[in-house]
DNA sequence: ATTTTATATCGTAATATTGCAATATAAAAA
DNA sequence: TTTTTATATTGCAATATTACGATATAAAAT
C-alpha cells in the first residue's frame, strides 16, 4: 500500500500524471516561470532567487529533469539550466484535447 | 519539515501547483479523460471502469473536486461528475504563457 | 419498514515527498 | 596546489499521499 499502481494504467496516463506531478509544487513553477523570465537560460542563481536551500532546489530541479520539462548543460563552472520543449508539448497535447472537449461541449449538467 | 513552504511563494503559483498536483496521478488522469469519453456526466460507473476500490476513487474524485477540476451534484441516488471548466481554464492561462515563450524562443542553448 | 444501491468517511499501513544540515565532487581561480 | 565557487548527494525528521477494509449515510426500490 500507499504506492501509486501504476501498472493499471496506460504509459500515456502515467507520462501525463509524472508530468503533472512534476509541475505541482508551487517551487517548480517558481522555477519554470524564473525560466522563462530570464529566457538566456541563466543557471544556478535561482538559488538567490528563491526561498528555500540549496540542496531543495537542486533536488526539485532534479525532479523537473527527470520528467524531462527541463534541461541543463554545463557552462564551466557552473550549469545552464533551461526549459525542454519537448516535455511540454506533451502535456499540450493532453490539454488541447481536454479544451477541444471542453469547447464544444453544450450540455450543462452540473 | 516535510510540509510545503507555500507562504514563500505567490497565491498564483500555490494555486497552479495545486491543480497541477491534482492531476499528477493516473487514475485522476484516467477519470478526467472518462468523463471526457462518457460526455454526459454519467456518475460513479467509474468506479467500474477503474481498477481501484471504491473508497480510493472517491478519494481521487474529492482531490479533483477539492482543486476545481471536476463538479459533481446529485442526482436522485446518485452523484453525477463532470468537468469544471473554470479550473481548467486557470492551466490554459499558465500553459499559454510558457508556450508563448516556448514558440518565440530562439537561442537554443541547452 | 426493510433492503438495496450509491457514495462518503474513518482508521490505518505502506510508501513518497519536502526540506535541510552536513558532506562530497569537480571545475575555476588564485 | 590550495582555495573558492557551483552543484549534487546523503541522511534524516516531519509530513503527505495512496490504498483499502470497515463502516456510515442517505436516497430509491421493494
Amino acid at each position: 500500500m500507499g504506492t501509486t499502481k501504476t501498472e493499471h494504467f496506460t504509459d500515456v496516463q502515467n507520462e501525463m500524471a509524472t508530468l503533472a506531478k512534476a509541475i505541482g509544487h508551487p517551487a517548480r513553477i517558481a522555477i519554470i516561470e524564473y525560466l522563462i523570465k530570464v529566457d538566456s537560460c541563466i543557471c544556478g542563481d535561482i538559488v538567490n532567487e528563491l526561498p528555500l536551500s540549496q540542496p531543495t532546489i537542486s533536488q526539485h530541479l532534479k525532479e523537473l529533469k527527470n520528467a524531462g520539462l527541463i534541461k541543463g548543460n554545463f557552462e564551466g563552472n557552473a550549469i545552464c539550466y533551461c526549459l525542454n520543449e519537448e516535455g511540454f508539448n506533451k502535456i499540450k497535447l493532453f490539454f488541447n484535447h481536454v479544451n477541444t472537449y471542453l469547447e464544444n461541449k453544450k450540455n450543462e449538467c452540473c
